[in-house]
DNA sequence: ATTTTTGTACCAAACGGTCAGTTTGTTTAA
DNA sequence: TTAAACAAACTGACCGTTTGGTACAAAAAT
């Protein structure tokens, strides 16, 4: 932090600033005057930053990717293959919960807002989505790992089908701000991967 | 249809037409002009039937929700209470085929786009997903249903994971454009209703 | 006859984006 | 040590277009 650059800083600053706006009111609901005065950035500097508003979003997006990524692997955790996918869920409807269940899940907003209209985006999101899947498969394939559907399902579909339920669930609380939706989806994983 | 007076025939068209757009590009990245344009109603004549916008967007949402449940029922058929569920998940997945994975769910593009912003919406948007759920919640508690998760999770909860894998599953098919999403979705749904 | 329906012209506000120019920080050279 | 030079960071007025929405007369239907 200490070792950034003035505009490294300012830089740092509009994007995090933006993610809030963004996930709370959306890509095409959000406009460069919203950015403007939530950062305190003047225009003349966001465009010296980011060419466009598209420019500034896949920003945005990348950004928050990579920090999810290292939330991910950090809340993969316990003393289980098992256990570890169910905290990791716990943990990112945890995030939910600490937000009123507003906003809801950035990656899951652009890939519905964005993802029919703008490859770009939708490039971004689509690696989203299969790193995610792809490191929920590599705990549920290993060694030991039995789980109630294992006979019909492949660790892979099930990782996916994870993924599927986590969003869902937290379009779902976003609508009824209630947290028994993410709860139930939360013991239906739990049950799927822990017999 | 054919009762039908030429203004109601009119708001119809409107709904109809705007549906389309809007599960193509959302509400805010659709503007009054893209309507004009697509249903060839002149823009006096659309503000004769709709107040606003908003009250346009609500319109064609309560329209969609009609007519979703009219398909929800029909597709709710099977042999036993289990073969409904599924056979229902799988006619709603394979509209999504029939629109090669663009636009994705009306409901669920309003819920992450609306929800926050817009009371009226999220009133509707409440009012299908604990309707879809109350629905689906009614078959899989019916007697005979022995289902792999039944030891660990009521029915009312598998009803809602279910409605949420759904969601999700459509989420991502709409990113990567693949069929291989929705089918992994139902067979882990049709593994955990079916035994 | 009068209510319902439709077409056209228009509006202020907001939109994303540009640009000429100022300020600030960092090298280079005398 | 200082001053010139260059680049990076920043400012705010301005642009053309599009936005959602209104006014109102003409036409059609009842």
């Amino acid at each position: 932090m200490a070792e950034m650059k003035k505009g490294e800083k300012t830089r740092d600053h509009i994007l995090k600033t933006t993610r809030a706006i963004l996930v709370a009111n959306g890509f095409h609901n959000t406009s460069i005057s919203d950015i403007i005065k939530a950062t305190g950035v003047k225009k003349g500097n966001l465009y010296y930053h980011f060419a466009s508003k598209e420019d500034l979003g896949l920003a945005v997006l990348q950004d928050a990717k990579e920090e999810f990524f290292k939330f991910l692997s950090q809340s993969l955790q316990g003393d289980s293959p098992c256990a570890k996918v169910i905290n990791s869920c716990q943990a990112i409807f945890a995030e939910q919960g600490k937000n009123n269940f507003v906003g809801g899940c950035l990656f899951g907003n652009a890939a519905l807002e964005m993802s029919d209209c703008n490859p770009h985006f939708s490039e971004v999101l689509q690696e989203v989505f299969s790193s995610w899947v792809a490191e929920l498969d590599r705990h549920l394939a290993a060694d030991g790992v039995d789980c109630s559907l294992r006979g019909n399902v492949s660790p892979r579909v099930l990782a996916k089908t994870i993924v599927a339920t986590i969003e869902g669930g937290i379009m779902m609380s976003r609508v009824s701000k209630d947290q028994a939706d993410l709860d139930d989806c939360l013991a239906v994983i739990a049950a799927m991967v822990g017999g």
